[in-house]
DNA sequence: ATTATCTATAGATCTATAGATAATGC
DNA sequence: ATTATCTATAGATCTATAGATAATGC
C-alpha cells in the first residue's frame, strides 16, 4: 500500500493536475473528493494527508489551472509571427469554446470564485495580472504606459466575456458570432493608438 | 395547514424570486432546497408539489432572473437623457460589482450556466439576446445593421467580462479600475461609426 | 520504525417521496 | 372532498476522521 516518497509527491501532483481539470468541467461545488481522488487512481481516504480541505485543494488547483493558461498565452506569443494575433485567434477560438476542462479558468470557474474563499481567490487575481502584463507587453510600443495598462483591461475584459457568453449558447451561430465579434474588435484594438 | 389557491400562487411566485437571488448568491450547486423554501418561509416538504425538481426550479428562476436584468436595462435607458450611457453606466458601476444577488444573472451565474441543462440554458440564452437587442436599438442610426449587431455583441461581452473580473479581483483598485477601463471602451462604441 | 494509502465510518446534508394535518372550496 | 403545506424519512452523497495494512526507508 505505501509507496515511494517519489511516488507520493507524483500523486499530489496528479490530484491537482486531475482537479484544475474536474473543476473547471464541473465547478468547485459540482464534483466530490471521491471523485477527484479516483480520477487520479486513489482512494478518498487519502486525501487528507496530502491536503488540509477541499479549499485547499481548490487553491492549488486553481493556481496550477491560472498559471496553466498564462503559459499558454506566452507559447501562444511566442510561436506566432504576429504574437499579439496568436493570443487572440487561439483564445477565441471555437476549440477553446468545447475545452471547459483544459481551458481558461477565467471563463470555467469566473462566476464560481468570485463565491470562493480568498486562498482561491488570489491564484485568479494573480493570474488576471499575469495575463494583463502579457497583453500589455504585446502592445505597439507607440501606446503609453497608461494606454497599455486600459487597453489590455478592455481585452482581457471582452475576450474572457466573449466565450463565458459563447458557451452559454446553444444556438452555433450565436456562438460563433460573439467570438468573432469580439476578435474583431480586439484585433482593432491591438493596433490602434488610443482608446477613448 | 393548507392556504387558499391564491396565496398557494404568490407562495410558488416567492420561491421563485427568492431562488432567482440566492442561486446568484451561492450557484446552483451552493444552495439546497431546505434553505430555498425557507427562504420563502415554507418548508421542504413542499417543494415537490410545486416544483417537478430542483432543475425545474433553477430554470424558472433564471428566467426570472434574466427577465428582470433586462428589464433593469430597459428602464435605465428610458431614465437616461443618453439611454445608452445610462445602460452602461448602472452596468460597470461598483454597485452592481457588489450586488451579486440582484445584479445582471450572466456574472453571478455564467460559469455555472454553461454547465446546466439545456431547460436553464435556455432562459440565458433567450436573455443574452434580449440584452443584445437593447444595445442594438440604442446604437446610432448612421450604424449599419450589420455594425450594430456586431458591436452589440462587442459590447455585452466587454460588460459581462468586466464585471466578472472586477468582482474576482480583491484588490480595489485593480477591480475599478477593470470597471473604468470598459466603461470608457463602451462609451467610444456606442458612439464611433465602425468596429474594424 | 515510519508512513502512504487503504477500508470503514461518523455525522451532516442533499434530492426526492410518503403520508399526516388542517384549511379551502364546492 | 380536495389540496397546500407540514413532519418524517429513505437513500444517496458530502466532507472529514480513525485506524488497519503493507511497503518504504533507516
Amino acid at each position: 500500500m505505501r509507496v515511494s516518497r517519489a511516488q507520493a509527491e507524483a500523486n499530489r501532483e496528479t490530484v491537482i493536475n486531475v482537479a484544475s481539470r474536474l473543476f473547471r468541467e464541473h465547478g468547485f461545488d459540482g464534483i466530490g473528493l471521491k471523485d477527484l481522488m479516483k480520477g487520479a487512481g486513489l482512494t478518498q481516504g487519502g486525501f487528507y494527508k496530502q491536503f488540509k480541505s477541499k479549499d485547499d485543494l481548490a487553491a492549488l488547483a486553481s493556481q496550477r489551472a491560472m498559471e496553466s493558461a498564462t503559459r499558454r498565452w506566452s507559447s501562444a506569443a511566442a510561436s506566432s509571427t504576429d504574437p499579439m494575433q496568436g493570443v487572440i485567434d487561439l483564445y477565441l477560438s471555437t476549440g477553446h469554446r468545447g475545452d471547459t476542462g483544459d481551458g481558461c479558468p477565467l471563463v470555467s470557474l469566473g462566476s464560481d470564485a468570485a463565491r470562493q474563499s480568498e486562498d482561491v481567490r488570489k491564484p485568479f487575481e494573480d493570474g488576471i495580472k499575469a495575463h494583463l502584463q502579457i497583453l500589455e507587453d504585446l502592445l505597439p510600443a507607440s501606446d503609453s504606459r497608461e494606454i497599455k495598462v486600459q487597453k489590455a483591461q478592455i481585452m482581457l475584459a471582452l475576450m474572457v466575456g466573449a466565450v463565458t457568453l459563447s458557451r452559454i449558447a446553444t444556438d452555433e451561430t450565436l456562438a460563433t458570432s460573439l467570438l468573432e465579434a469580439a476578435a474583431t474588435e480586439a484585433r482593432s484594438l491591438a493596433s490602434a493608438e488610443t482608446v477613448a
